[in-house]
RNA sequence: GGAGAGGUGGCCGAGUGGUCGAAGGCGCUUGACUCGAAAUCAAGUAUACCUUUACGGGUAUCGUGGGUUCAACUCCCACCCUCUCCA
């Protein structure tokens, strides 16, 4: 969520931001509806401290025998009218975090500005493909023909975009996230295990609801299962304020993540890239507002370092303003290069909130040198998608014969 | 699922209709004392919004949302959460 006076105060960076993603802002009712509100909570607060001296002075009267009755029918009124002015306030309040509630973050300056994917920047390339001397296959093949992946059963038990592990693949994929942890422990992260179902209101704090509630799987008890461990481990600290000792916060997150995948029919519909649920290991930091550019690069180094640890050959792009997500300030893809499909796929996404998630969250720390609360910057970045890791796996490990070698870093962990 | 108890400031804990943003204690900050520290003493110590050049002023917040009342931490209703006992 922005914060509205900023918006009030920077009208044409916020309209060029908004521009520049895409979004159709009415800020003229936006600002007519926050004018509005700060007017009706004046008029609020003004008559009410009337009323409050007067209940006061009715008080004092009573006290002392003595007559309150004209002021006692004047409260009557009094107390209707406030009736009126309170709901009036609180309603155009609402209205107001509505309409906030739906606007994206501001990108930051250095995000390429254009208008889909293509605007997207490849700004680092790391480990050279594997060249094969035959024509190599994609994960879905090799793991069916091993008995590994079973894509048929997956949708009996479940339906489509479920799919069931066996052997090696059900081992390789716990031995991944074992090994995805306890790499992020040794970089800091404090290991977390959250739970997988969550309320409304974490999911408002990190922003997939409102507008997203399509894209998540609620149960019957009005809880929703996770789409991400961004979700239940960044909510961790809402409304709460942290001692700036406390910072930075790290944490790392295995879960596996649900989502209703609504309006992605016909795309990857084969194979394990798009699933309704997957495994994932996130990694969260929250930082001091200074700090959260530097912590970006970081992070997205952590995430970085599996896939080099694995010896699997990726990218990593800047996301454009066109294309990045809803809360994001900065986005930096990292993509796996998958030689059955002969190119490069998402397999991390490090965002940077800024204050976008805090501000929503309630989520502050005391600043020591000047004493007042601040809302912390959250990032958050997978560290890394494990199916899809599965899948880089089984395509760049794989053998002339259908079968396909183990990376040796995870060798201690199978 | 049933019966009961409870949710108050950073923490503990008083407060059952008015002067309570809230006693008292702990913690924390500053000052005094001290060579220094401890102890002691004194003062200060929530958040948000509006307003003011500033000093300051106003409003809201005692789990959440409603209701009663001139006035609610206090009474009523619903919900959420915690604890105890039962099934």
């Amino acid at each position: 969520m922005l914060d509205i006076r900023w918006i009030s105060d920077n009208q044409e960076s916020f309209k060029k931001a908004m521009k520049n993603r895409g979004v159709e802002v009415n800020v003229p009712e936006l600002l007519f509806l926050y004018e509005a509100k700060k007017k009706a909570q004046a008029n609020f607060d003004q008559l009410r401290a009337h009323q409050n001296s007067t209940s006061k002075e009715i008080a004092k009267l009573q006290k002392e025998k003595k007559d309150a009755s004209v002021f006692l029918k004047e409260m009557q009124e009094v107390a209707a009218k406030i009736k009126d002015l309170q709901a009036k306030d609180s309603n155009l309040e609402d209205q107001l975090k509505q309409n906030l509630l739906v606007i994206p973050n501001v990108p930051q300056d250095d995000v390429p500005v254009a208008g889909d994917v293509t605007g997207n920047k490849e700004i680092k390339k790391w480990g050279e493909p594997p060249t094969f001397n035959f024509k190599p296959r994609q994960h879905w093949e090799i793991g069916e023909k091993l008995g590994i992946l079973d894509f048929e059963r997956g949708v009996k038990i479940a339906g489509a975009r479920f799919t069931l592990y066996r052997g090696i693949a059900a081992k390789l994929e716990r031995a991944l996230i074992n090994f995805m942890l306890e790499e992020h422990t040794k970089a800091g992260y404090e290991e977390v295990l959250p739970p997988f179902l969550v309320n409304a209101a974490s999911l408002l704090g990190t922003g997939q609801l409102p507008k997203f509630e399509a894209d998540l799987f609620k149960t019957t008890t009005n809880h929703y299962l996770v789409p991400t461990a961004e979700v239940p481990v960044t909510n961790i600290y809402r409304d709460e304020i942290l001692n700036r000792e406390k910072l930075p916060v790290k944490m790392c997150a295995y879960t596996p993540c649900f989502r209703s995948e609504a309006g992605s029919y016909g795309q990857d519909v084969k194979g394990l890239i798009r699933q309704h649920q997957f495994n994932k290991v996130e990694l969260v930091q929250l930082v001091t507002p200074e700090k959260s550019i530097q912590a970006l690069e970081n992070l997205t180094q952590d995430a970085e370092n599996i896939l080099q640890k694995l010896n699997l050959s990726y990218r990593v792009v800047v996301l454009c303003t066109g294309d990045m997500g809803f809360g994001s300030a900065k986005t930096y893809d990292i993509e796996v290069w998958l030689p059955g499909q002969n190119t490069y796929r998402e397999i991390s996404s490090c965002t940077n909130f800024c204050d976008f998630q805090a501000r929503r969250l309630n989520l502050r720390y005391k600043d020591a040198a000047t004493k007042k609360n601040q809302y912390v910057h959250t990032l958050n970045g997978s560290g890394l998608a494990v199916g899809r890791t599965l899948v880089a796996i089984l395509e760049n490990y794989q053998k002339p014969d259908g079968s396909f070698d183990i990376p040796k870093a995870l060798n201690p962990y199978l």
